[in-house]
DNA sequence: TTTATAATACTTGTATACAAGTGTACTTGA
DNA sequence: TCAAGTACACTTGTATACAAGTATTATAAA
């Protein structure tokens, strides 16, 4: 693969990962980045000679971001729509709709190994703002939410859940690097959020979920304008390390 | 492609598309009718073999039935997992949600337009039952609720219908066609539903969609014991005709 | 008879080749 | 200068080829 720009997406997730799949997380990152621009028309050909392999995995990516929504496919190239902040709005908006539906079988069911669960994973992520370790933070952060959606066993949902994750995650990856830069102390905000949403969970107190839920939503949601867009620039200009 | 059994999928839908998206439709139409039992292992050499063509657009249709959960791509074959009534209860939870929150935002729009686009659809579905025509009725059916999606202009809810959409798809056109001939009486209290549900939109009565809701996917939900189950022994034996 | 090893017949993932179609740009004619 | 047609470059979709890996089966040794 081309190696005159580095990287995005931690390498270390795709260590067992196809060409087709390195190609779909790099693409989706630099798309989402900011660094290939909405409106670009992507050739197979030409990505497939930027990534040194053939068509095959990069038509397996283009396919995948397509219906991700973060490209269009069309007779002649794919053209770039990236993610606006309408994108970002209807994603969370899915979250908040999805994450409610699994709340209301939550309090249904024994939630003690869930909790449990939960916390350790809260933990973990407290030892990767620790040591300032981005990428891992994103990790756990998505994990939480998804050790949720899983434990009520809804396959359908889970789909949803899995159709949003990879942007959610690029996104996520991007936004979460910058604050370690530029807002570190918001790290605290989120942690205290999290740790509400174990503790609605724990009392099955659904208006407080809703509260912890819309507090974590509202806090990525405000950052948008300033923090996100700026982040956008940070990765146009500097292509961020990660190894 | 091989013509030793006859197609599932309605082929006038099928006038441009290509070899893959075909594969496809009629892989996912078998594998839901049962004609293709869950658990079977499909080869990505011998579905090419089956069907005269090449691993490409075999490959192609995998990937999509798989995102869409009704097979699961391991290292060494395709297992096929077919639609089991938890999953057809789940797609409705899905549905039931989405056009929820879809006419959470309809209330607060202009439903003129659409109120009015719904009435022909109405009228459409209505030919089609006059005229015995169980795919035109399943197309205007799914049209319907489509449309109705459609109009909150929301991207992301729209996506979450679109990967829903093909399963939903081939469940409704096999239903349907076994109705046409056995239940043909059904269609009276489908009609009615869908014209509860304009109703609806037009008095932005929240409760009373709720209600047309709930009819139409219990009345579906219902028959699925019986019906569905029989329909599904029906599309073994008999291998449905539609040219 | 059982166990270890080797041959085989599969599998996937990727590369490459080719056909058919589409847009662009250039040439030719007025 | 402008219009129509023609060639060319580039696109997708499909077929085929190949490498690397995995289960199975057959064979050989104990």
């Amino acid at each position: 693969m081309a190696d005159s720009i580095n990287f995005l997406y931690p390498e270390k997730w795709l260590l067992k990962a196809s060409v087709g799949d390195r190609i779909t997380c790099e693409l989706r990152m630099r798309i989402i980045a900011g660094l290939i621009e909405s409106g670009a028309i992507l050739s197979e050909n030409k990505l497939a000679a930027d990534f040194s392999a053939s068509r095959s995995p990069v038509r397996e990516a283009l396919k995948k971001l397509a219906s991700e929504n973060i490209i269009r496919l069309e007779r002649m190239g794919a053209v770039v729509i990236g993610l606006t902040e309408k994108d970002i709005n209807e994603i969370y908006d899915v979250r908040l709709l999805i994450e409610s539906f699994v709340f209301e079988r939550l309090v249904r069911i024994d939630t003690e190994e869930l909790t449990k669960e939960l916390s350790k994973i809260l933990e973990m992520m407290q030892v990767a703002i620790k040591y300032r370790d981005a990428d891992e933070f994103s990790y756990q952060d998505l994990l939480f939410h998804e050790t949720i959606i899983r434990s009520v066993n809804h396959s359908h949902i889970l789909m949803i859940w899995n159709n949003l994750k990879p942007v959610m995650e690029s996104f996520i990856l991007l936004s979460m690097r910058g604050r370690f830069q530029e807002t570190y102390n918001d790290f605290t905000r989120i942690m205290e959020n999290h740790a509400l949403y174990i503790e609605a969970i724990k009392a099955k107190d659904r208006s407080l979920m809703i509260q912890s839920l819309h507090k974590n939503f509202d806090d990525v949601q405000g950052k948008v304008d300033d923090l996100w867009m700026s982040q956008q620039m940070l990765a146009k200009g500097v292509g961020l390390n990660n190894d």
